[in-house]
DNA sequence: AAATAAATTTAGATTTGTCTAAATAATATT
DNA sequence: AATATTATTTAGACAAATCTAAATTTATTT
């Protein structure tokens, strides 16, 4: 009832990888864990031994019912300690993933539900992406890509799906952060970009490469 | 200049077994750690070749200055968890050390360093230790048994060398906690049990096997 | 449908950290 | 001082997680 580093890692993975319904891969593991599609084999065996992973070799596999509930655990775990590193000692955006990712593998429930706790119970880590509760139970609140919303709309920005420090900076620099209220004013057709206006302030232009990472819901407390 | 969670764990004991000057025997390290003697004559090996450990076989072993600045690393991330876990997230005293035996393995000098910051660079542990600072400085603060004070000289408590819920239980219902104030008025030869006073209070009893982990300093402001 | 290419698995090796059993060195006892 | 006891080390094995190279299965092309 309790797995390695490893495990842990490999059961996080294809919790991202798959979709709702989907399969995985054999190469799309080993390309996302940078590891030989031999080894990743291996480890199919011994989470299918485990129970975790519904798996006929060479049909794909994907996590059972058990190994969805360890695979949220690890990630409340991974997405708490991203919201107390980025709160409460001020990492930046970019910073906290690799940080996160080992704390992550600290197991002790008493530990992750005090945290829980001490943070006020927060619903989204710092990048818009919901954390599951003690129990398992992950908000999907309905978002969707700027690219792809009606214009003249104002919505929130909830996710970020690129925390490098070069997108940071950009959005920075455009006073876009998690929260943000915006409206498209009009879509490019020559290079897919958009014209964006938050509040009352002086519109402005987002290419396509930065908009498709940028995703927002409709506003909560309008 | 990373060192793996075993060879940590290593590293931390032979700190804490060999004193100032001593020596430390391969037995000695087996039973503290629980492993078999080969394997700690293993792991030996393996440190002298980093060049973190005096040894040479069948004659003892120490660590050299390069294996001491790495332990007071993990013994200031060690602390410094105890500190945050007892502090802000209300983990009780014999609670706290398992789980920072986890944390401390989390290796980003920065994730410390910050952590430091936000606790307010606490210059000791819940128990009373002390931590080591950034570069590795660590207070010897002096400090006394109570079994061995003066009578009628009112000391500071600053270490408790026993964690168990036990131990905490006892000295909670006496008031005693890190900084309480306290006098020994009288010894009483026949079961070396000590008669305490707390500022004004009444005068109580403290048994020889608990008085022998309660330690003392002289008061720092007075 | 056969041939080719790509993906996946198997077989066998390697590293790290552990173990047991046997050998060797140091220490204690008669 | 010789012997017995204890401590330490060596030798060889094992489990976990990885790898390379070869074999096998599935998918794609001609």
């Amino acid at each position: 009832m309790t797995y390695s580093t490893s495990e842990e890692n490999y059961i996080k993975a294809i919790y991202h990888l798959q979709g709702d319904e989907g399969m995985v891969t054999t190469n799309e593991l080993s390309t996302e864990l940078k590891t030989r599609p031999a080894s990743v084999t291996d480890m199919l065996k011994k989470l299918k031994v485990k129970k975790l992973l519904i798996y006929e070799k060479y049909q794909g596999f994907r996590l059972s019912n058990e190994g969805r509930k360890v695979a949220l655990g690890i990630i409340r775990r991974h997405r708490l300690w991203e919201f107390f590193l980025s709160e409460k000692l001020k990492f930046s955006w970019d910073e906290v993933h690799e940080v996160a990712e080992q704390l992550e593998h600290v197991t002790s429930k008493k530990l992750i539900d005090k945290l829980d706790e001490y943070l006020g119970f927060p619903r989204v880590d710092p990048h818009g992406d919901p954390i599951p509760d003690q129990h398992g139970k992950i908000a999907t609140h309905e978002r969707i890509c700027i690219t792809a919303i009606p214009l003249h709309q104002v919505m929130e920005v909830c996710h970020v799906g690129n925390q490098t420090p070069e997108m940071l900076d950009i959005l920075k620099h455009n006073h876009i952060s998690m929260g943000t209220r915006m409206e498209v004013r009009k879509k490019f057709s020559f290079d897919n970009s958009l014209e964006i206006r938050i509040g009352r302030h002086q519109p402005f232009i987002l290419s396509e490469a930065v908009a498709k990472f940028v995703w927002v819901k409709k506003i909560d407390n309008p």
